[in-house]
RNA sequence: GCGCCUGUAGCUCAGUGGAUAGAGCAUCCGCCUUCUAAGCGGGUUGUCGAAGGUUCAAAUCCUUCCAGGCGUGCCA
């Protein structure tokens, strides 16, 4: 918002210095204008450097160049949104200091676009965000966790920048995997039916499937069980079911469950095989059926078809992919654990073999997930040995602190979820500590309605604002642009005051900016990190200045600040699938 | 061997080619009669893994090397 104000003042500038013809240059500007937050208040709130980059273009000096377009941003003026300082800083930077005016103006904005702040315009492209996508053979474990997580804050994310998302499930609900699923079920059935039969060897864990089996038993008619692939087909749903139900409770929602089984039953499979076969992408060897996958950029070729006549994972992705294309999205997004990053030259391989274009998807690998207590590295599954199941995480530290560590870090780098951290009530914890801001916004709210004691007197007062004021104030705030600008009035009474209430509203306004960029990078975790320092700045607020208090004026327009920290509070945890309590 | 990821303060991590490198934790000092102290302010803390290169400007881009993690199936 501020940033995209900025950007286009310093572009018209440029234009005209072109058009008077003080730079001897193109009217398109060379160099992208990015702006920048200083590190140094005397830098000013914002800044650009583009004066240093444009030496080069325009042969001029970088002192020069700041100097000359600070001139004609003057010229350029306001138009209406608030005014502000410009400065040329050695070695050419421009330095944007903001006035009253201004800030007033971003709560004026926040107030009006309401939880439609910082949204992004729709872009008019669809994509396809694919994630989780376990083997319906068992539970979800915390790496899943991290999957779901990230796909589910970047579908929220990517549909609030613009895009209009789908998120799907892939179910691996065939191959080696499932064959031995169903022999291990159907194993455990014919023991509870009193026959003496071995249990496979590396079957799944008998305990896990018992209580399935005795469900698959109960609900359906002997005949229904007779064999191993029915009695599979019943287990692997039980499983997925239960995927799904723990997803949700964790606010995951998929658009849809798409069947790896139903590939095959419709003949996809082979279609697929047949469409590489045509570009000549593949040959027999071996007795086997392969791809051509060094040609297309992979270190070696890939089995499509195995001796024994199956296919492959790799077929099976090409007919899912194939489909996927099919559906006509701009962009595909595949979520994977970094322990599978060796399949993605396969995968790209085989979507070049189709004919399709590789540039249109997109797969982020997530790193591991190490669980501590206390720095300690924990293992807690009474069922899986090793590894940690995301429902006993849950269990533990519940739904917002899970959203929030796995949703928080960059998916490149490992995490370390420390699970006395995720559930302590203090600042240590940021997804507590930001939780917490909300809840004091709507605590202040609520008591600018409440009587209050008079600390002289001893008696109660009335309201400073009443219920209906509350409303009014409410509803003004986002039609009346100088509501507000009365909050900034006392600067020189108290200058700390003014300095964190300046601090504050210019990070609200980054919201749009943080929006964009996490979206473009397809990192929702930059806008966990940024609703962390909202916390900090309005804890910072807080400190110094009162809200409520005799000056009515005053109350009502800091009243409107504490408004628009809260609705930016609420956007934000929005996308990250955490709440926003009103009370803790 | 090859491929991918990572290396920034004692620890966990941010950092978009820009100005003096940033948070939290830890540690030290100070602060609660006031809207939620479940907190706040201040101090200490760095060969940005190493060496070259590109640039007016490099933690950031390029090359080489070092260290760690993961992967390298006719499993998925």
């Amino acid at each position: 918002m501020v940033k995209e104000k900025l950007e286009g003042k310093i572009k018209k500038a440029y234009q005209m210095a072109v058009d008077e013809g003080t730079f001897k240059a193109e009217r398109d500007c060379p160099e992208v204008i990015f702006i920048e937050k200083p590190k140094m208040e005397s830098h000013g709130d914002f800044a650009c450097g583009v004066s240093l980059k444009l030496a080069r273009h325009l042969k001029l000096a970088p002192m020069k160049i700041a100097e000359t377009l600070k001139d004609y941003i003057e010229k350029v003026g306001t138009n209406g949104s608030g005014s502000m300082k410009v400065e040329a800083a050695q070695p050419g930077f421009l330095n944007f200091q903001l006035d009253k005016s201004f800030l007033s103006n971003i709560i004026h904005q926040i107030a009006s676009a309401g939880s439609n702040f910082g949204q992004g315009k729709p872009n008019g492209k669809k994509i396809l965000i694919e994630y989780v996508s376990a083997n319906p053979t068992g539970g979800l474990h915390i790496g899943h966790g991290r999957n779901a997580i990230l796909g589910s804050s970047l579908a929220n994310l990517l549909s609030f920048a613009g895009w209009q998302v789908e998120q799907e499930f892939y179910i691996n609900d065939c191959g080696e995997q499932i064959n031995k699923l169903a022999k291990s079920a159907y194993a455990c059935y014919q023991r509870k039916l009193g026959q003496s039969v071995d249990y496979p060897e590396d079957g799944y864990p008998e305990d896990s499937l018992s209580p399935l089996v005795d469900k698959a038993m109960s609900e359906f008619d002997k005949s229904k069980l007779s064999t191993p692939e029915e009695l599979g087909d019943i287990v692997k749903e039980y499983f997925r079911a239960d995927q799904e139900k723990l997803l949700l409770s964790l606010g995951v929602k998929f658009d849809s469950w798409f069947s790896e089984t139903s590939l095959h039953k419709d003949g996809k499979v082979e279609e697929a095989l047949r469409q590489m076969s045509i570009l000549d992408f593949t040959y027999d060897s071996e007795g086997a059926y392969w791809l051509k996958a060094k040609e297309l950029g992979d270190e070696r070729d890939r089995v499509l078809k195995k001796s024994s006549g199956a296919t492959t994972y790799l077929a099976n992705d090409a007919a899912y992919h194939l489909n996927k294309y099919k559906r006509g999205y701009d962009l595909m997004v595949n979520i994977w654990g970094a322990d599978h990053h060796g399949q993605v030259p396969g995968l790209k391989a085989v979507v070049k073999a189709l004919g399709e274009d590789p540039a249109k998807l997109d797969i982020l690998l997530t790193q591991i997930v190490n669980l501590n207590r206390d720095g300690k590295p924990v293992k807690m599954s009474k069922r899986a040995g090793t590894v940690v199941m995301l429902d006993e995480v849950l269990e533990e530290v519940g739904a917002d602190a899970v959203r929030y560590y796995l949703a928080e870090s960059n998916p490149n780098n490992p995490i370390n979820f420390d699970l006395e951290l995720a559930k302590k009530t203090s600042k240590d914890n940021p997804a507590f500590y930001i939780q917490y801001a909300h809840a004091r916004c709507c605590s202040i709210l609520r008591r600018a309605c409440e009587e209050y004691l008079d600390s002289e007197s001893g008696k109660m007062n009335p309201p400073r604002v009443s219920l209906e004021q509350m409303r009014e104030i409410e509803e003004a705030y986002g039609k009346d642009e100088h509501l507000f600008d009365s909050t900034f009035d006392h600067e020189s009474d108290n200058p700390e005051a003014f300095a964190a209430q300046k601090k504050l509203v210019l990070r609200l306004a980054c919201l749009p900016d943080e929006v964009e960029e996490a979206a473009r990078v397809m990192q929702p975790g930059r806008i966990a990190r940024y609703s962390y320092e909202i916390a900090c700045d309005l804890q910072r607020f807080y400190e110094v200045s009162r809200v409520l208090s005799e000056d009515l004026s005053v109350t009502r327009s800091r009243l409107g600040l504490i408004m628009a920290t809260r609705q930016v509070l609420a956007n934000t945890l929005k996308i990250i699938g955490v709440s926003a309590p009103e009370r803790m």
